[in-house]
DNA sequence: CTTGACTCTGTACCTAGATACAGACCTTAT
DNA sequence: ATAAGGTCTGTATCTAGGTACAGAGTCAAG
């Protein structure tokens, strides 16, 4: 058998197979061939995209930004420039500004863990919430 | 009144007043003292606690993990260097790779809005999915 | 001294994103 | 040829993170 069953993709992409069921559902991943018995046969990019996916969420966005994502880099149906040009500059604004207060944060940790060098009981007050509090992110 | 009601500070902050609520019993904010009448009164930091809240959960970190944060920094009473220190080693290593895939995931959308140059009706294929399947995050 | 805007507590409800069955049907190793 | 284990559809349930009342008290302006 050509292809992955859905307890295969599941077990490869670390993720249950009803999540699988369900992103198929959603539209996320698109209806796989099937069967002569009706099983589902899943080719073997299922398991990257469902990996995007999940790791997507992780950065920090909705399954419905994903789709929008996924759906502009590859459907040539509705191709149009103006619209994806206008996403994407959108979204890479969005990804710096990530970038940019995930940077902050770790600036913070990283001092935080310089004055708490394993010396014991030393009280070290270094508030990480400053840190997102002034430029980058939208609540500037 | 020193301080804000409990809608200056939704306002403030651009969240709804019953997420302050939430917030509170959660755990997430302190309890503010009380007026005379036991109207909450706020003190000004809390605006930006609540932004650093609110910008983290866009960043992709749980409540609990927002939580923990926030009490490593700032908990002073069961203190542990060690703890600290794992903690904020892992935290930084987890940026780390939120910080690498967010790049990779805007290097191909620059990719595809420089392929996309307001031409019209070209086809471009450029899928994304392949942008976080090697190296960087959770699932290499 | 009342009218409209706030706030209080407590409880119910909502959305996103899954997960978990139930009951029936394949498949495969013994 | 049968029992264990995978899969099917359909529906129900769950968690996280809020939101929305209801009913009662409070405050500020006219």
């Amino acid at each position: 058998m050509k292809g992955l069953s859905i307890g295969e993709v599941a077990k490869k992409s670390n993720v249950n197979i009803e999540t699988i069921r369900y992103y198929e559902r959603r539209g996320l991943i698109s209806e796989p061939p099937r069967s002569e018995s009706g099983y589902r046969i899943f080719p073997l990019e299922t398991v990257e995209r469902i990996k995007f996916i999940k790791r997507s969420q992780e950065l920090g966005f909705s399954l419905n930004e994903i789709e929008k994502l996924l759906t502009i880099t590859e459907d040539e149906e509705h191709f149009d420039s103006k619209e994806i040009l206008d996403f994407t500059t959108q979204k890479i604004r969005d990804i710096e500004l990530k970038i940019h207060d995930l940077e902050k944060m770790k600036f913070a940790l990283e001092d935080l863990s310089a004055q708490c060098p394993g010396l014991g009981n030393l009280i070290c007050k270094c508030p990480i919430v400053e840190t997102l509090s002034k430029g980058g992110g939208k609540n500037g």
